[in-house]
DNA sequence: CGTAGACTTGAGAGTCATCAACGTAAGTGG
DNA sequence: CCACTTACGTTGATGACTCTCAAGTCTACG
């Protein structure tokens, strides 16, 4: 376990509603039911098996396991990764509630990375094979697929982009905000469930440089941050600051 | 127009079969009529909207523009970019025949980024929404359409990571070498459609970096180049070069 | 033939990685 | 309860890769 600062919200490392059907989630408006009518929505429940809890470390799936499921996440946080022929980790990318996982495996039909918990975390499975069906017949799931697969297409590409350190550092925390406002929590307070490793390795930086980033941003009075406890005192300047890559985060 | 050195194929710069059917289309395999009955087959090519040709520069759709359609490319070669909020631009991808272009603004239902020609081009433009009708009735459409969506989430991931000049560079090649030998053209020699600046883009380097890879390249026997005509001269070495980032691109 | 744009090559500078040391927090076992 | 261990995080010094700036070359095309 991990640092556990009394920070107000740190929706991390929250787990509510681990047993509520599709129905009644919270999530509801950012996963896959969204815009599905009562009996729609029920059809998509017969398929999920809800997962876990995966302790922190815990992997939901391996490189090169044979895909059978899309993953969306129901509490707590994953990291996807891969780790090159160098033995160097690349994050791929943090997935809060809402997320889905595992969508890079369709094509080859054996998972391309892993993904594992970085708290205490559940999942809800869908078999791809049932789950294609059902899109078929229902269109709002069809939608909502595309959309979701679009949108990580969107952000991945956006990560791709040749930016500063602190460009860089300055998106994540904003694209982390925003998610967490999305999701019902606190944009200007919460806690980070990802080592100061897992940030660099996802921003393409070294865990020092992100560590100075962090103290160059406190000393400025953009940010607040004790370990893994952070607050954004001046969302606008840290906005200013990525607007060149356009804002947003996975 | 650009360089027209007299390599023997030169893939990126031909444009066959402009009046074929999906049916018959040489890039069946690639693209989404892939695994189609011939009934499925004809249904789909109701629905294609064959439009171009464009020339060099000519804009498929823009940052802003609705989304209505996405797009097979035909023929020819397309680069995908956007321009952030200090001028510079981000090459997203280099696309050619069979490759889908647009999919990243379904989510927003308007384009994020631009494309533009890079050669005399063609297209096959296929509406949203009857696409999604239709791929709900056509389960193998549904797959297909799935695959490649998927397909180009795990690529850009590539792109994301933390990688050298040279690493990328080689990448680059190994990437466009098999793209070429899926597509029936020779996987060691081609033209290049895109000028040093776009791949320097693409790569996130200078395009001075650009140059001086390839000419060390050049120096150490893995290429021969002489301005857009490449030959790959130790595919093998090349592939050695790159294999920390698992191999293609997009 | 001359200009424009693409490409190449060289020199210097800057950002960030690497190496290293140190501080802090949490867990273990005596 | 304290020494020890381990992992994480911070801070400093050095250096490398790549960018920027600048000049020069080549090709295409008017």
């Amino acid at each position: 376990m991990e640092a556990k600062t009394d920070v107000p919200t740190s929706p991390m490392e929250v787990t509510r509603g681990l047993r509520e059907a599709c129905m009644s989630c919270s999530l509801h408006e950012l996963c896959l039911p969204r815009g599905l009518s009562g009996h729609d929505l029920e059809r998509l429940d017969t398929l999920v098996d809800r997962r876990g809890p995966h302790h922190e470390g815990d992997h939901l799936f391996r490189v090169g396991d044979r895909f059978e499921s899309i993953y969306a996440v129901r509490a707590g946080s994953y990291k996807s990764y891969t780790v090159d022929s160098e033995g160097r980790e690349h994050v791929l990318g943090f997935h809060l509630p809402g997320d889905l996982l595992g969508l890079d495996a369709i094509y080859p039909s054996h998972h391309l990375c892993n993904a594992m918990a970085l708290d205490t975390s559940t999942v809800c499975a869908l078999p791809y094979d049932q789950l294609s069906i059902l899109s078929g017949e229902i269109s709002g799931l069809r939608v909502q697929i595309m959309r979701l697969m679009s949108k990580d297409l969107a952000d991945t590409a956006t990560l791709a982009g040749d930016f500063t350190a602190e460009e860089r550092l300055a998106a994540f925390l904003v694209g982390l905000s925003s998610r967490f406002r999305e999701r019902g929590y606190s944009p200007r307070e919460f806690n980070l469930a990802m080592s100061r490793r897992d940030i660099a390795n996802y921003l393409r930086l070294a865990t020092e440089t992100v560590s100075r980033v962090f103290a160059r941003f406190e000393k400025d009075g953009l940010i607040e941050v004790e370990r893994r406890a952070v607050r954004l005192l001046d969302l606008p300047r840290l906005q200013s600051l990525c607007e060149a890559m356009g804002g947003l985060q996975r």
